[in-house]
DNA sequence: AAAGTTTATAAAAATAATTTGCATTCTTTT
DNA sequence: AAAAGAATGCAAATTATTTTTATAAACTTT
């Protein structure tokens, strides 16, 4: 059941004391029987920071936490995390702390098991952040969602850039009243995107006519249709949180007899597969998911391999979105 | 930086001795300290088989492992999964073994840190299940992709059935002549697929007048358009074998001005959400994913608390697909 | 090829886990 | 509600496991 030094030192051929010299980090690492050792010892389940053998090149175990949904948004993240961490030696294990009773709690226990945390938690706050620092500590930990407050590390899209980006090629589309269809305000991002959408109006002197609060599902953007109908303002420029609102509401639009671009110009987010396969296809904002994963993954292993004493200055990384024009805006 | 049981003892509140006990099994479990000592020492990352304390409803540790791909059927899947363990006292982790240089050797270190495996690789032979099997004995496991061979035990849906509910409506509806895009022919459900739609079709006399082999992708359905415009008969049934390549199908028909259902009907599988937004919307075949996730769960939980010997006669399970009825066929 | 390093080993020492015997507490039965 | 029986808790003793040490062997470098 439980390793012995015993078992690893029988398996890979050297004695309990080399084995334990080694696991206890005694040796200067650049031999090969530490390599041997300590992959023998990862084998049979036995647990040690491997961190004194940075030069090694050993596996790494990082755990990426998200609050999973039924979107092919998280495949598409969870595929570039995957095939990126694949190429960098990294073991990529995913949970979900969508259901969890205390996510400070969970963060912690899979601390014990992996060398480091990307976190993923669009609805979490300040105090939440703080919980889990407090926590875990000066454990490596990043966050790839807008942190409020700048306590947490993070390296993130450019949200409020994404909402300029979209008032702006609307506004150049010659739309004059615009609308937005938002994600839950409760995830940081919904705001940011939001905002950056409404400041460049404001400042080319148009307003948004109208506003839906949706919560990122195909059927809320049909439901945003439905809202809109009321709505009496013709040739209308709109900006939605994600792609599958602004298909939900597009389908649903065209089903119902408006045209697009005419009636309703769509500018979606996060540019997903399906949104260049459907006729019209949607102009969106792009994210670049692997450069996502290459820099998230790049900086926790630097953490894990450079253990800093605390966090002390905690940086915010925006990573550029851009606009992918496609048949849903003049 | 190790635990210690003087560490689990103090922060638990009981002796070092009460606590090797129970860490040892020693203990009836009938107590609430059995409970306290046995949460506190996995709070504390000290790893323990707790099977000895099942009356006593502990969490579980189980890791799901795919060969993970961008497609929303992922984020579906990982979303049943997920709600469902949630409500069991399961800790779901999520590995993907697309990059696995030995998915045995992957599968081996995850049963260390985990209490049960649930696997789903459909390229996977009957050489590599066996290599498993061999490799983690009587651990707990359990495929819910289709197993070349009966090696592992599976819960998987009716593959063959969705094919043949495919092909039933196709004819119903009236087509004489009849196609199939299969998925890549390396995975079992889609032969399975592939075959119940063949076998339904020439025991009702009719043949698979053309076949394109894509590999589940929006662009692989796209190119199984430009390809079938070589072949000059009118009016085919087409099964798809997931919707993906359905819809891309589907969209660059219409967009080459074909006609749904009339110059085509499609029969997609998976029934994803985006299948029902995009008008015509598709007919396809339902797989009950909640109910996979319930009944895989329950499964190794049950292997879990009452563990086996050995693997004696591993069974497969089927789960009922159905077919949903909409826009593209007659 | 010799001197300087590093690494490996067996035995000794240190640390950690388990068992024991008895006291205490909890459960069940009458 | 009390007593018998069973389970659990504790400190000390025992056993198991890990780490260190002293020395030998094997590499590396000049």
């Amino acid at each position: 059941m439980k390793v012995k030094l015993e078992e690893i030192a029988k398996k890979s051929g050297y004695s309990v004391a080399t084995v334990s010299r080694v696991l206890t980090g005694k040796s200067k690492g650049r031999s090969q029987s530490v390599r041997n050792i300590l992959l023998t010892a990862r084998d049979l389940g036995y647990r040690t920071s491997s961190v004194r053998y940075t030069n090694l090149d050993l596996p790494v175990d990082i755990a990426l936490i998200t609050q999973h949904d039924a979107e092919e948004f998280y495949s598409c993240l969870y595929e570039s995390f995957d095939r990126i961490a694949s190429k960098k030696n990294i073991h990529l294990s995913i949970h979900s702390a969508k259901y969890s009773k205390s996510i400070t709690e969970q963060i912690h226990i899979l601390s014990k098991y992996n060398d480091g945390v990307i976190l993923m938690a669009p609805t979490l706050d300040k105090e939440g952040y703080k919980n889990i620092i407090a926590k875990i500590g000066s454990f490596p930990i990043i966050s790839i969602a807008p942190v409020d407050g700048n306590i947490v590390p993070t390296i993130t899209f450019d949200s409020y850039e994404g909402g300029r980006l979209a008032a702006e090629i609307l506004v150049d589309s010659d739309y004059q009243n615009f609308g937005i269809i938002t994600g839950p305000l409760e995830k940081l991002e919904a705001n940011l995107r939001r905002n950056g959408f409404q400041d460049y109006l404001r400042k080319k002197g148009y307003k948004i006519n109208w506003e839906y609060q949706g919560n990122y599902s195909f059927s809320s953007g049909e439901i945003a249709f439905e809202n809109i109908k009321k709505h009496k303002k013709s040739s209308l420029g709109i900006f939605s949180s994600n792609d599958q609102m602004a298909l939900g509401f597009l389908h649903t639009a065209l089903e119902n007899g408006a045209t697009v671009p005419g009636d309703f110009g769509i500018i979606g987010y996060d540019n997903m597969p399906y949104s260049k396969v459907f006729y019209p296809k949607l102009s969106t904002i792009n994210t670049n998911l692997d450069l996502l994963a290459k820099n998230t993954l790049e900086y926790i292993i630097r953490e894990i391999k450079i253990p800093q004493k605390s966090i002390t200055n905690p940086t915010t990384t925006l990573l550029p979105v851009e606009l992918i024009k496609r048949r849903t805006h003049k």
